[in-house]
DNA sequence: ACTCTGCCTCTAGACGCG
DNA sequence: TGAGGCAGAGT
DNA sequence: CGCGTCC
């Protein structure tokens, strides 16, 4: 989804947004929104064994997968046991305007599937694993499941009318949570207030927890937040078709320059 | 020099044991 | 999918 | 830290 670089551009930009946090200590007591289907993913890619070769996740008796199941329930575990209180956003309709990038996906993991069954003869452990990543896919099914796990678990669970992230930065705008826990820097266009990075990773890899602070990067940018999401679509999103030769920096300086982004179009 | 682009790469959970 | 590194082109 | 297990 990205607005690429758009994390790179506060960093340099807007420093005084982005704060370091010590642990996720930091959140006891705080409601966190996450992309419940963006985890599933991970999990389903990453929680495989190897098995004379092939790559598979983990199963029931009935040979149904499971690894959905044990991340995200360790992985609640872990944030609970800190204090966090985080509510799930899982992925509804995907808009519109995703539809191309969709069918660009769906031949992408045809190809990928190729690719498995010949890596395989191969015997090329490497481009098996690599195409098996490639073609994994979070069914109707894991989400249910994962819905009704986090139900036994007394965890809140809401469903996105479209796009989670979207969801997320709502019930971060409206003061229903704290902060949204994500990567996807595009939170912050659709209204973030507190955007944290690396909460997951922090403990089990070397990255630091990262907080961005919505209202701080446009006190610094000295831009309102209309003019804020003028910058992203300027900057490049996938939404449209990007301008050629502008990027962060000149959209930033157009932007100062003519105030919104109709004035700005009137001007090229 | 600065900026954007394209292309390449790597990477992506959590835990415990020794 | 993203995100960082690097070479190259346009300004 | 590297490696195996989790189902």
């Amino acid at each position: 989804m990205g607005i690429k670089g758009l994390m790179k551009f506060l960093q340099d930009a807007a420093p005084k947004a982005i704060r370091e946090i010590d642990s996720q200590q930091a959140y006891t007591g705080r409601l966190m929104a996450i992309d419940a289907s963006m985890c599933l993913y991970q999990f389903m890619i990453m929680i495989r064994e190897n098995r004379s070769g092939s790559y598979q996740n983990l199963t029931n008796a009935e040979g149904q997968e499971t690894s959905h199941i044990v991340g995200m329930l360790s992985r609640t575990i872990r944030l609970m046991e800190n204090g966090i209180k985080p509510v799930y956003v899982f992925d509804g309709k995907p808009p519109e305007l995703k539809l191309g990038e969709l069918a660009a996906r769906r031949q992408k993991r045809e190809q990928a599937e190729a690719n498995l069954q010949a890596a395989v003869e191969a015997g090329n452990a490497e481009e098996v694993l690599k195409s098996t990543k490639m073609t994994t896919r979070v069914t109707k099914e894991h989400n249910e499941q994962t819905k009704t796990l986090l139900g036994l678990m007394g965890v809140p669970v809401v469903d996105a009318p479209s796009e989670a992230e979207a969801t997320c930065a709502a019930l971060c705008r409206d003061g229903k949570v704290y902060a949204a826990a994500t990567e996807d820097a595009d939170c912050l266009t659709f209204g973030t207030k507190v955007l944290v990075r690396n909460l997951m990773a922090a403990e089990s890899q070397k990255k630091q927890i990262l907080e961005v602070s919505l209202e701080r990067a446009l006190e610094q940018l000295n831009i309102s937040m209309d003019q804020f999401i003028d910058f992203c679509i300027l900057s490049g999103c996938d939404y449209c078709d990007t301008l050629k030769g502008v990027g962060p920096s000149t959209a930033i300086k157009l932007l100062m320059q003519h105030g919104t982004i109709e004035k700005v179009i009137e001007e090229l």
